[in-house]
DNA sequence: TTTCTTAAGGAGAGACAGGG
DNA sequence: CCCTGTCTCTCCTTAAGAAA
């Protein structure tokens, strides 16, 4: 019911697959589809509850939406996410119902790669490449797998709160994890440290904020969790290869 | 086998100054 | 207003070994 929706670009195939880059500017209220859904994070974090399975998930995440499952979601106002509607899933994922997995750092990229081709005003030219090619990752994704329930909430909390200090010993204790065991089951279960993953979500949400508001760069720094908007613009460059003005400014 | 502790090294963030 | 260089300090990562 919705929808103060921004669906933006969008292709679809005889594959039964449709594509979409979308951002949502308000809520949407519980609703189902005749298909299944994924929704993939490009940048900032979105707020689902799929048949009373609740998570907030961000980049290099997925959540599956069943068939005729009843769902809602709430996304940050500069959240950009891939949203592809599928007749059919592959098999790997039917007999799951899994909602939330995390997806392999190929897959990511080339959620970013859809994001950009769509962008192109010539993108008809590889719409045709672009859903098959989408089936084949999702099929033979590897590493995916359902985030550990201990990790859920302090990935929410991650994801949520990357404008406050964030301490590794906070986030165990949420975990009610030790923390070195929280290090390695993070690891384990993200193919990163919490201190790299925290990172790329606020370089993620960072960059989102430059793209799509005109936040001068000390505030974009403040609302990403740094105090110091050198340290910010540092580490932006390291991450991205250029500065956040000259980044603002493509 | 799993979990925890410890210590060394390194990465990252803050503060400040200077320049464009 | 923003970027870069430098210094300092905090805290994170990693690895090894111990304990449960």
């Amino acid at each position: 019911m919705p929808s103060d929706n921004t669906s933006q670009l969008s292709v679809s195939s005889n594959l039964g697959i449709a594509l979409s880059i979308r951002s949502y500017t308000r809520q949407l209220s519980q609703h189902h589809h005749n298909h299944h859904q994924l929704v993939l994070p490009l940048h900032g974090n979105i707020e689902l509850d799929i048949a009373n399975d609740k998570q907030t998930i961000g980049p290099k995440c997925c959540a599956i939406i069943y068939q005729g499952e009843l769902h809602s979601f709430a996304a940050d106002e500069c959240a950009r996410f891939l949203v592809a509607d599928l007749t059919d899933l592959p098999s790997k994922y039917l007999p799951q119902y899994q909602h939330y997995v995390s997806i392999s750092d190929a897959f990511y990229a080339f959620i970013q790669y859809v994001e950009k081709q769509l962008a192109q005003p010539e993108f008809d030219a590889v719409s045709d490449t672009l859903t098959p090619l989408f089936w084949s990752l999702l099929a033979t994704q590897t590493s995916t797998h359902a985030i550990d329930k201990r990790l859920a909430p302090v990935l929410e909390t991650m994801a949520t709160q990357l404008a406050n200090p964030l301490t590794l010993s906070d986030l165990a204790k949420q975990a009610h994890l030790s923390l070195s065991q929280f290090k390695a089951v993070f690891h384990q279960q993200l193919g990163t440290s919490p201190q790299q993953y925290l990172t790329n979500l606020r370089m993620e949400k960072a960059k989102a904020l430059l793209s799509y508001t005109d936040l001068p760069i000390s505030l974009v720094a403040e609302q990403v969790g740094y105090q110091n908007a050198s340290a910010f613009s540092r580490r932006f460059k390291q991450v991205y290869g250029q500065s956040p003005k000259a980044f603002t400014q493509r």
